[in-house]
DNA sequence: TTTTTCAATTGAACGCCGTTCAATTGATGG
DNA sequence: CCATCAATTGAACGGCGTTCAATTGAAAAA
């Protein structure tokens, strides 16, 4: 009837009874261990009964400590890695640069852990108590430019899909990639395209390489977004700045007609 | 050890033999199938056997038809959702309206399946075969407004990973949201946003009500992000005209130093 | 017509998964 | 010394993706 997960909160109350006392399994001990087993074996290959046997432990352990579901767990994750991510920010600096700071610092984050990357996507959007910090940190930013109203929600909505999306989108796993049959595959379409069909695409191969968003691959090594990231935060703060410094004659959205 | 999948391309060639000429499942027919199912009863209660059972056939019959895994069908579906995205696109119109159309057909392609979204966000980065087409067509909008080498990528990858993040995490499902009970989670949540942790976030709850990004949910309806996804479109394509008009004075990014 | 071929389908099987639950263990508080 | 109960166990259930040797039956070959 009862589990840890009802009684347990982020941090160890009481020293433990039973025979667990001696072992001590934690549901932090638990968490970590699933990122530690998703980042070395990736996200499909994850399963809560590897999760077990990696601790060397029943599987329904993991629900006793836990509590609920897969879901949960996957929660409990998101939760543990974006958590503290406020705190690379300089709140002297201006709202610019502090935005500029913030979005970094999830990147960062994000790439700290790429196969959990799906996950964090999905929860960011509803996972509250832990990342209201985020959303106040943004919000504040933003009303400190003159933002208010529609304006603001589209800002910020303009910022957290565009950017948060360009991280999610980066490192969404590349289909079909097992054991390097995947590169081997873009590398026989790399050089089928059509010079007539896609003149530019086909133009752009050499010098761009594969640095183009599309083809994740560089001689079976990764490729790095991290210009084209900051490309893309450059442009969306420099517009946001524009108008907030001429709300009057550019809107960045029209007055709603409702 | 053959299959319909190495004979049959994507349009039908020869009049098929055998006692399935009667019954006659195609492999299009399959994906079609495949994507119904999916629109009615979501992403995550999709399996292979549900859309056999569906079909009243065997789950070998998949196997057979589609060729590969589950993967492969998933790459079917992608593709057949985004082929002949172009198409609404007006060749003569300049390229910050092409790109606008582009992108806004993008958009409207995926919102018409939206529990297919997931799928579409990894199958874009390899999918080159269809989706050739609509690359170079983002390559040249950017290329007549100037772009090229370095400020090409990494226009190209702000715009797609920008625009195709926003409408993935748009559209990601919101976790724990099963028969409701999400929805009434979200409202306690909301209802316990502290005023003095986050007063900006608590401020902006009754004139944004449900309309900002992280929180999905207006009294049990869905919340359209078309006019944030127009703003961050707009400031996206405003921001690179800008760049575009004076290519020496505001580099979209530094030259390389490699 | 009879025979052969083979596209298309079947049903059973394998191993893994998420999840539940009645039992069990054993340190601790009384 | 005993009763409690946090912590763990192992077995079980149904569903999943995937494979494969068999089967069907219309069309091609004889």
């Amino acid at each position: 009837m009862s589990s840890a997960a009802d009684k347990q909160g982020t941090f160890v109350a009481k020293p433990p009874r039973g025979r667990a006392a001696a072992i001590g399994l934690t549901r932090a001990q638990i968490v970590e261990a699933a990122i530690a087993q998703i980042d070395a074996r990736g996200l499909s290959a994850f399963s809560l009964r590897e999760l077990a046997r990696g601790l060397g432990v029943s599987p329904a352990v993991i629900y006793w400590h836990v509590g609920g579901s897969k879901e949960d767990l996957f929660a409990a994750i998101a939760a543990t890695i974006t958590g503290g991510l406020v705190a690379a920010q300089d709140p002297n600096a201006p709202w610019t640069e502090r935005l500029s700071q913030v979005f970094h610092a999830y990147r960062a984050a994000v790439h700290r852990h790429p196969n959990i990357s799906p996950l964090l996507g999905a929860q960011m959007k509803s996972n509250g108590n832990s990342s209201l910090d985020w959303i106040e940190t943004v919000l504040r930013a933003l009303a400190d430019g003159g933002f208010q109203g529609t304006a603001l929600r589209d800002a910020f909505n303009a910022l957290i899909g565009g950017l948060c999306g360009f991280v999610t989108m980066e490192l969404a796993p590349a289909p079909l990639s097992e054991d390097g049959a995947w590169e081997s595959r873009v590398a026989e379409r790399l050089a089928a395209v059509d010079p007539e069909a896609y003149p530019l695409t086909h133009a752009a191969l050499p010098q761009l390489a594969n640095r183009i968003f599309v083809l994740r691959w560089q001689n079976g090594a990764e490729v790095s977004y991290e210009e084209s990231f900051s490309a893309l935060l450059e442009l969306l703060i420099d517009g946001l700045a524009l108008r907030a410094a001429r709300p009057a004659t550019i809107a960045l959205s029209e007055p709603s007609h409702g």
